[in-house]
DNA sequence: AGTATTATTTGACCTAAGTCAAATGAATAC
DNA sequence: GTATTCATTTGACTTAGGTCAAATAATACT
């Protein structure tokens, strides 16, 4: 697996050495919110016109596909959570964004950001590495569809990421694995 | 679907538009070469320290699993040929990129373009722009493979891009798909 | 505590796609 | 033109995971 964990580590150094005028001209543009569980951040065709940096709690973003859940990532502490297409063009989303704790988040307005990269040559380069990272994030996880059995998958997030075990139902975690809940319970029956 | 397409537009308008010294940097940079069919751009464990953009012909992207091949992407004219991890992170490659057709390319080392970059800043924004691409369409390759069956996802191919099923071998096209040559062909028989 | 509600498990059966092996067809070499 | 190799199809059988329905847990509610 490749080490995209380690390019977030730069990303988050790279956010920290930011002169100071870029790093506040950031701070200026968020405003810090607090949501209940069951939140939705961002609904389905709505245009993602926000990026939601979770400062405490979790979230995830899915679809319906014939009337089934197909959740498309999970949010914890530091991600950065936006319907990325429907962010970058600007268009209504197919994903919705929801809570699925209480979450405390820090919200960048889209315009404001694409304002202040402008200004602030940095935040460009900041952007790029976004982009970077959530694409090699997408790799990773087309390469896990394409070479590990459901078992396996389940068993990654197992040793890999037990918080989400612990913190997400089953359900959920069953639609993240791209499986039925039933075959996630037979699974679990089994190892 | 999201209209990835139109965004790739974009870019292309966008490198149109580019001032002329900018334009001309990307030039002095760009080598164009041509290999015969079946010849490695990138081989397995190389560092992807090039870019390549197709001018003629047909390349793809793939990786062993268990000795089976996964075609991870097909390019053809105007496309951008790169294992993105690698491109990124300078590491090597668990991808390789092989020619299909005879093809000509030209080739934007690694080095000279994170140069160019910071000398002219349009290619940052294009730098960001051909990252959101292509992180988009892997959003999209996802959604076919959470939504769609085999056989909708080679109807997909069939009528959108009829010249992937004209120019590239069943086997190429199968691993592409995601599924065996033999369960593509009785796809096929079937419709 | 006792009931309603939600989450999880188990059972029986089904289906898309995989595997292995053999057969046919097409293309290239000699 | 025939042989050799490569590409594609067909057959028989297996399997991972899906679906629908029912049975338990586990929580929350009054």
């Amino acid at each position: 697996m490749i080490p995209v964990i380690s390019y977030l580590d730069k990303i988050h150094s790279f956010i920290e050495s930011l002169d100071h005028e870029t790093l506040s001209a950031l701070q200026n543009i968020s405003i810090e919110k607090s949501y209940p569980k069951g939140y939705f951040l961002l609904k389905q065709n709505e245009i993602c016109d926000k990026s939601y940096w979770i400062k405490n709690g979790v979230a995830r973003k899915y679809y319906l596909n014939d009337g089934k859940e197909i959740t498309t990532e999970l949010y914890f502490d530091n991600d950065l959570a936006v319907s990325f297409d429907s962010y970058t063009l600007q268009h209504p989303s197919r994903e919705c964004i929801e809570t699925v704790t209480n979450v405390t988040v820090s919200i960048i307005p889209y315009q404001k950001f694409q304002e202040a990269k402008s200004n602030y040559p940095a935040l460009l380069t900041l952007d790029l590495m976004l982009a970077e990272y959530y694409a090699m994030w997408l790799e990773n996880r087309l390469f896990q569809f394409y070479t590990q059995s459901a078992t396996e998958r389940y068993l990654d997030i197992l040793h890999k990421s037990p918080h989400i075990i612990q913190s997400i139902p089953l359900s959920v975690i069953a639609s993240y694995l791209g499986i039925s809940l039933e075959t996630l319970s037979r699974i679990r029956a089994r190892i």
